[in-house]
DNA sequence: CGGATTTGACCAGCGC
DNA sequence: GCGCTGGTCAAATCCG
């Protein structure tokens, strides 16, 4: 989705949203580009992953569209496996309050609050994607027309609300879709487990 | 024993 | 209004 300029100027600032993506996939390489005329970020994926888990994504994506843009999906075609990621974005105001939906027993669908929300293939025998936060399941559902049933995740951090669903394509078993919604309010765990040594050897070098 | 998962029930949105 | 479908709850069960 590079190359698209925008209509008006970007603002001054970045929105702190630009800071989504590394923090909901931590395990992937996420790196600034300059290519477009707005902040944007380069994904990659990085050596130590898995081989078996090949993602599905664009060569760079333009993250300032996708939450912040004016369409509801924004369709990125993949270059190299012949494959599409279909981006799904729903304006994210309001992504660190909570919702106060009504709770109910048993749920049932609730109107949705507007909040970003973002899927993603990726080519994995392996159901659960490594993202680095942990997960607890909450349910799962057989979805109509597929084979495989949708599994339902909430992050099980207790101030985070972020859910995704993970489902199975019947067209191809070994692709598997994931559906975040939300943005994580708090650090990654396995991104500061790597972080806080390197940060605490600065710290003490910087005394000198 | 505590946390995670499973699974049936419940409920609301949506299309007809 | 009704039925279908998807999303969530929560009790039961599993597991380390």
């Amino acid at each position: 989705m590079d190359g698209q300029d925008p209509p008006n100027p970007p603002p001054l600032s970045p929105p702190p949203l630009l800071m989504l993506p590394p923090q909901n996939l931590p395990n992937y390489l996420f790196t600034p580009s300059s290519s477009s005329s707005f902040p944007s970020f380069s994904m990659s994926h990085p050596p130590n992953l898995d081989p078996q888990q090949q993602l599905f994504f664009p060569e760079n994506i333009d993250w300032v569209s996708l939450f912040s843009g004016d369409n509801n999906k924004v369709p990125t075609t993949m270059e190299n496996c012949g494959s599409s990621a279909m981006v799904e974005k729903n304006n994210g105001a309001d992504h660190l309050h909570e919702e106060k939906e009504g709770k109910r027993k048993g749920g049932g669908r609730v109107k949705k609050a507007s909040r970003p929300r973002f899927a993603f293939q990726t080519r994995s025998t392996d159901d659960i994607l490594d993202d680095g936060y942990r997960w607890r399941k909450y349910g799962q559902k057989a979805v109509k027309n597929s084979t495989y049933p949708r599994s339902y995740y909430r992050c099980t951090h207790h101030t985070c609300n972020v859910k995704k669903q993970v489902q199975r394509l019947t067209k191809d078993t070994s692709i598997v879709v994931t559906t975040y919604e939300g943005i994580h309010n708090h650090p990654c765990e396995k991104l500061m487990e790597t972080l806080t040594p390197l940060l605490k050897q600065m710290q003490f070098l910087s005394r000198f």
